[in-house]
DNA sequence: CGATAAACCGGAACGTGTTCCGCTTGCAAG
DNA sequence: CTTGCAAGCGGAACACGTTCCGGTTTATCG
């Protein structure tokens, strides 16, 4: 029997330089901050040409959600199979609760990153991450309300999470991380 | 008696070319979308160099605001002195979400434009208008229920109403912006 | 009216994200 | 091992936002 490993694999050169990228990209990133991510320095930090970072990456957004992408899916696991009250197991209001509190700190954790990735290309994260949440909470929320307008009233709750939101009233506006959720959960009159 | 006119004026040359850019953006983006809005070709458009463009609108996302704002002064003056249930005169709880369905068409209207700006960077609204409609919904807010962070809760019934999240939802979901309003009614517990 | 300084102007130059394309390499079939 | 070719590669070329600076225009004051 012919040895069938997955039909189309990634050749070992590539992910060879797959690797070298995204360390240099950490590396970049730990020394000289998100700004100092430029795609060029990239390419020269890792011995490759730009062409192959765009050809892995597809742009700089993608770049960034690579190397947010490992923490990323710790905490998708996180709340669809984890312990509750963010996993399964406890009722749906506080479900909600806890996965709204979870992702604000989430976020806060790279904010830099996503906010690059958001800035870049303000749809990236719809149909990555976001999309997601959104089925998560849209769920929970039918559960805890069938009459509500479950699809819709998801995406306005994970609007206040947007990165540049929750960026500009931390750092500039002197906002709480605390404070961001308490009015969260003023927000939430679901039960 | 000497004829003080405001103390520092705009030059002539200054004001015919503020104009004649501003004529020509809106022209470029009637006819080519606001994808062919670049700064070379509204200068080339308006006869003066790419300098000029910024001095008088610092960058792109400027340019786009300028482009923006005639309607955004109706809109404010709307709010802040016309007719209720959006202008003084009606319950706090009315006028919140009559400011929220007006900001829902407002920014459905000028989708393209905001989002332009909105993507050039990310801040800029926040400081412009933004800091406008934060201010008045705060306000009503404390007004409907004085035991409320007004503050953040503020931020985050406006935060839903993002042009890159509407046009999201409204573009590639196919959600209609009657249900967007609807949702948002529901979200409001405040009375 | 003439002089002076501040404001303004144009467009070349620059930085950075992205695309393009001819050459090379890994991989599998014969 | 040879051969065929899809996949991958590098880096030059390109697009476009932004900055810079030497020359010009406008407004003001004597």
């Amino acid at each position: 029997m012919e040895a069938v490993t997955n039909p189309r694999r990634e050749r070992v050169d590539a992910a060879r330089n797959r690797a070298k990228i995204l360390a240099a990209a950490a590396e970049i990133v730990s020394v000289h901050g998100v700004e100092g991510l430029a795609m060029a320095e990239v390419a020269a930090a890792a011995g490759v040409g730009v062409g192959t970072l765009y050809r892995r990456f597809g742009d700089r957004s993608g770049l960034a959600y690579a190397l947010i992408d490992e923490r990323e899916r710790e905490f998708q696991s996180a709340f669809i199979q984890g312990p509750p009250p963010l996993g399964p197991g406890a009722d749906p209001a506080s479900r909600i609760r806890a996965f709204l509190h979870a992702l604000t700190d989430r976020t806060v954790e790279q904010l830099d990153l996503l906010l690059m990735a958001e800035t870049a290309s303000p749809f990236a994260r719809f149909g990555g991450a976001y999309d997601g949440y959104h089925a998560h909470l849209s769920m929970l929320i039918g559960q805890a309300d069938p009459t509500a307008d479950a699809y819709v009233l998801a995406d306005q709750l994970l609007a206040p999470l947007a990165a540049s939101l929750l960026a500009h009233r931390l750092r500039t506006c002197g906002v709480t991380v605390d404070r961001v959720k308490s009015a969260l959960d003023q927000l939430l009159p679901l039960r």
